[in-house]
DNA sequence: TTGACTCATCTGGTATGCCAGATATTATTC
DNA sequence: GAATAATATCTGGCATACCAGATGAGTCAA
C-alpha cells in the first residue's frame, strides 16, 4: 500500500530573497514612466524591507545591483533616487544600441539558418495581417520590440542580449513617446521589411548598414524632438 | 600668532568601504592570469573580510557586483569562484568589443576636433618612433591597449567607454598572450595607422568598417589558435 | 577492507542593532 | 518676528549573530 504523501512543490531554492528583490524592485522602478512625471522619485530601504517582508540586507544587496545597472542612485544619508536619464545619456545608449544590433544583423547573415529567418518573417508578416500601425500603436510597439529582440537573439551572441537587456529597458519609456510622432511608426515598418530582404539574401554589408541606420534614426529623432529630457 | 595645526588631510568620505572593497578586489581577480594555471580559484568572505580589514557586509556587496559584471559566480554554501570564461564567451565579447569600437570609429568621424585626431596619430608615431615590436612585446601591448582606449574615449560616448569597459580586461589576459602569435603586433600596426588615416580623412563608412574588421580579426584568431580555452 | 552513516565544521544567506551624517523640527536669542 | 542654535529624527553604511545547506573527517557495521 502506498503511503499517502502530501502533495508539496518544491521550493524555489534556487532563487534568494536577494534575486526576487531585485525582479520586484526592477519590475516596479521600470513600470512607472518617470518621465512624464515631475517629482523625483525616492526609496527607502527599511519601507521597501517591511513591503516585501524581508530584512534590509537582500534589499540592500538588490539596489547594488540596480545601481550599477543604472536605474538608481544611491546618496548616502540622503536616499536612494531613482535615476532619470538625460537626453545626452538617452542617446548615447540609442547609439549602442544601433552599434549592437547591427553586428546581430551581420551575424545572422553569417550564421543563421533559412528557417530562423524564415521564423522572423513570419513573426513580421503576422502582426502586418490586418492592421495598419494607426491606432494600434501600443501593439505596434510590443511587435516593435519583439522584432528587435527577435534579431538580437538570432545572432546567437549571448552577450550583445545581456548587454541590450538594460538599454531596452532605459530607452522603452522614450520609445513609447515617440512612436507616434512623425509617422514613425509607419517608416519603422519599412525599415524592418528592408532589413528582412537583407537577411533573406544574405547581404552582410547591407543588413549591417540598415540595422545601424534605422536604429540611429531613432537617435536623432530623439535629439530632434524629445526636449522633454533634461 | 597662528594656532599650530596638524596637517590632516580629509579622509575619503566619498568611497565607502563597499567601493574600496570592490576596487581591492577587481584589482586582486584580474591580476592573475587565471587562464594560465590549472585550478580554480575560490574566494572566502570570512578570509577577505579579515584581510582587508572590515566586515563581510561590503565585502558581500563588492561581490554582488563582480558577480554581476562576470568576474565571479558564487555558488550558495558552496563558494565564491573566479569565472574562467569560455572560448565561446571570450570571442563574443571580442564580437562586441568590434561593433563598439566601430561605433566609436564613427562618431570620431563625424564630431571630433583635427586636433583631437591629430593627438591620436601622435600618440602613434610615438610609440613607432624607434621600437619594431618585435622584443618589445609587454611595450607593444601596453600602446595596442591605449590605442583602443584612446578611440573609444575620443567618440565622446561614455556609454561606449563604459561597456566596453570589462570587456577589455575580459580580453586582455588572452590578448597577451595572442599578441606574439602570427606576426600580430606588426599587423596589428599597420591596422591602426589605417584606421588613422581613414578618421583623419573623415571617411566614416572605411573607419567604421577598418575598425570592426580589426577586431573581428581577433575574434577569428582566437577561435583558431585559443584551444587552451574551454 | 569497504561502505554507509554521523556529526563537526565550513560557507553563503539573512536578520538585526548600532553608528554617523543629513535633515527637519523646535527652542533660543536678539 | 526673523535668524540662529540646539535637538530629535531619518537614512544609508557597517558589524555581528544566527541559520541551513554542503562538505568531509571519523565511526561503525558488514
Amino acid at each position: 500500500m502506498a503511503i499517502p504523501r502530501l502533495d508539496v512543490k518544491p521550493i524555489d531554492t534556487q532563487s534568494s530573497f536577494r534575486t526576487q528583490a531585485y525582479n520586484a524592485l526592477k519590475q516596479a522602478i521600470t513600470s512607472v514612466n518617470i518621465y512624464s512625471q515631475p517629482h523625483e522619485i525616492r526609496l527607502d530601504e527599511r519601507q521597501l524591507s517591511q513591503d516585501l517582508g524581508v530584512s534590509r540586507t537582500p534589499i540592500r544587496e538588490a539596489m547594488t545591483l540596480l545601481e550599477q545597472e543604472g536605474f538608481v542612485k544611491t546618496l548616502p544619508r540622503r536616499g536612494i533616487f531613482v535615476v532619470r536619464k538625460s537626453k545626452r545619456e538617452i542617446i548615447q545608449m540609442i547609439e549602442v544600441w544601433a552599434a549592437l544590433e547591427s553586428l546581430a544583423a551581420r551575424l545572422i547573415t553569417l550564421r543563421a539558418s533559412d528557417a530562423e529567418i524564415a521564423a522572423l518573417r513570419r513573426l513580421f508578416d503576422e502582426f502586418q495581417g490586418g492592421h495598419s500601425p494607426e491606432g494600434h500603436l501600443d501593439e505596434y510597439s510590443d511587435a516593435n520590440i519583439k522584432f528587435h529582440q527577435a534579431i538580437i537573439k538570432m545572432s546567437g551572441n549571448q552577450c550583445i542580449a545581456d548587454m541590450t537587456e538594460n538599454l531596452f529597458i532605459h530607452v522603452r519609456a522614450i520609445r513609447q513617446m515617440t512612436i507616434g510622432q512623425n509617422d514613425r511608426a509607419q517608416r519603422s515598418i519599412v525599415d524592418h521589411l528592408k532589413i528582412i530582404e537583407a537577411l533573406e539574401r544574405r547581404d552582410t554589408e547591407l543588413a549591417e548598414k540598415l540595422a545601424r541606420q534605422h536604429t540611429l534614426d531613432l537617435a536623432a529623432h530623439v535629439e530632434k524632438h524629445c526636449n522633454f529630457l533634461s
